[in-house]
DNA sequence: ATTCTTTGTTAGATTAATAAAACTTTATAG
DNA sequence: CTATAAAGTTTTATTAATCTAACAAAGAAT
């Protein structure tokens, strides 16, 4: 009768899609129920359920007492979810003058909207963007991504001068720290010294001479070397 | 824990707002359990439910067997949900190039959005707009309406001249009918002779020297006299 | 190897939104 | 005024998403 009836995900199955497939990310295609759960802040139980009817629709490869790996198809779908996130970004930056750290949470309501002409109409408007605002992949109709191979800063050596080309955190705590160093996108970086003791990092940029970036701050870089 | 705790509605709540505030129109503030039923297309028991629920939450008078009325609490929630539904419209059509006849749908959707500073940028980059793409009027930020006095084109007499100012149905189809007919808001349209049998009337306007429009046509435009 | 801790599952319960079936009240038509 | 029809309500049940408490498996530590 309504419009989930069909082969459609819930907003609900939808976030732990995309949550899987973050997650996967950093584990070789595995997620523990744990971390899944820490992740949505929803307790073991319910997840391991949801898991089962993912796995029922055949989304999620799912045994008990093993890890969580999306399927291909799951692979799709959430890859799909992420490209209308990241679009969406992207056309609130853009299009509607939103600053980088203001956009995530709109977002990742705007992200479950069931109008593929809505989602097709940014794309247009933006003129088929690549990347959202904060340097990640946005993955095409078909939910393929073009993985870019960036190092991290923190991976730099004294001397290296390299472009920022996105953030892997991108909280909005993060995100307003680098607007109060006037770190963007784009912006050119050269590293001047890296303290051995705590890899924190003295770095020149722009009108920025002198610039002290702490380890886990260099560590949510990524960076093109030229 | 999540963002429905405090005194916010549900989605599907705003949509029972909204149902009432727009049923109601049409009958000094009276709305029957059975329309509300057939126009959201939910069996009665469900609505009589909801009634109670959101008489709970003093939005609805409620008395078993009597009419359904809004609070004016109810009525100020309503109203800022057809808030965001018409900012919604009016920026798909006049900031992304959508047809009057393919938003409707989309606002739907979007209008359940919990972000404020997202309609407050739709309001802004519209210049704070007073009616949406089919001449409805936009509620204020406290839910206050502007009640526009026009009349029906069906209420014309032959000779009179008018111009098309709101659409009453919003339908898809009417609406596409209109554009079939080159007729938008702001046409100019004279009544040049009007059938006694059936009402039906013959219209001149822009390139059209010589229009039928049937009576349930002419009562779904709004128009003002001049 | 045995114990303890962490992780994961099962079972049972809750809340929101819905419907079907049965019943009651109000309205309408003879 | 009844008899019937329409509208509204109550009761019971279902589904999705969640939780707590209790239990089981896997992994780590002694
Ligand atoms: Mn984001
Ligand atoms: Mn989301
Ligand atoms: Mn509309
Ligand atoms: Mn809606």
């Amino acid at each position: 009768m309504n419009a989930y009836f069909c082969g459609m995900n819930s907003l609900v199955e939808e976030n732990y899609l995309k949550a899987l497939f973050t997650l996967s990310q950093d584990n070789n295609g595995e997620v523990s129920v744990n971390d899944l759960s820490k992740h949505l802040d929803i307790k073991m139980p319910t997840v391991t359920n949801m898991m089962k009817k993912l796995a029922a629709k055949k989304l999620v490869h799912y045994e008990s007492y093993k890890p969580l790996r999306l399927t291909e198809k799951g692979k799709k779908e959430a890859a799909l979810v992420i490209r209308k996130h990241r679009l969406t970004e992207m056309y609130l930056v853009e299009k509607m003058g939103f600053g980088w750290d203001e956009v995530h949470e709109i977002a990742e309501q705007i992200e479950h909207v069931r109008a593929p002409e809505f989602f097709a109409k940014m794309d247009e408007l933006l003129n088929y963007p690549k990347i959202d605002p904060h340097g990640s992949p946005i993955p095409d109709k078909e939910g393929r991504i073009e993985w870019n191979e960036y190092s991290k800063l923190s991976d730099c050596k004294e001397g290296d001068s390299v472009i920022v080309t996105a953030v892997i955190n991108t909280s909005d705590e993060f995100l307003k720290f680098l607007n109060s160093r006037a770190i963007s996108l784009g912006v050119r970086i050269r590293v001047e010294y890296k303290e051995p003791f705590d890899n924190t990092m003295i770095v020149s940029y722009g009108q920025h001479p002198r610039e002290a970036l702490s380890h886990i701050v260099c560590e949510s870089l990524l960076v093109e070397k030229i």
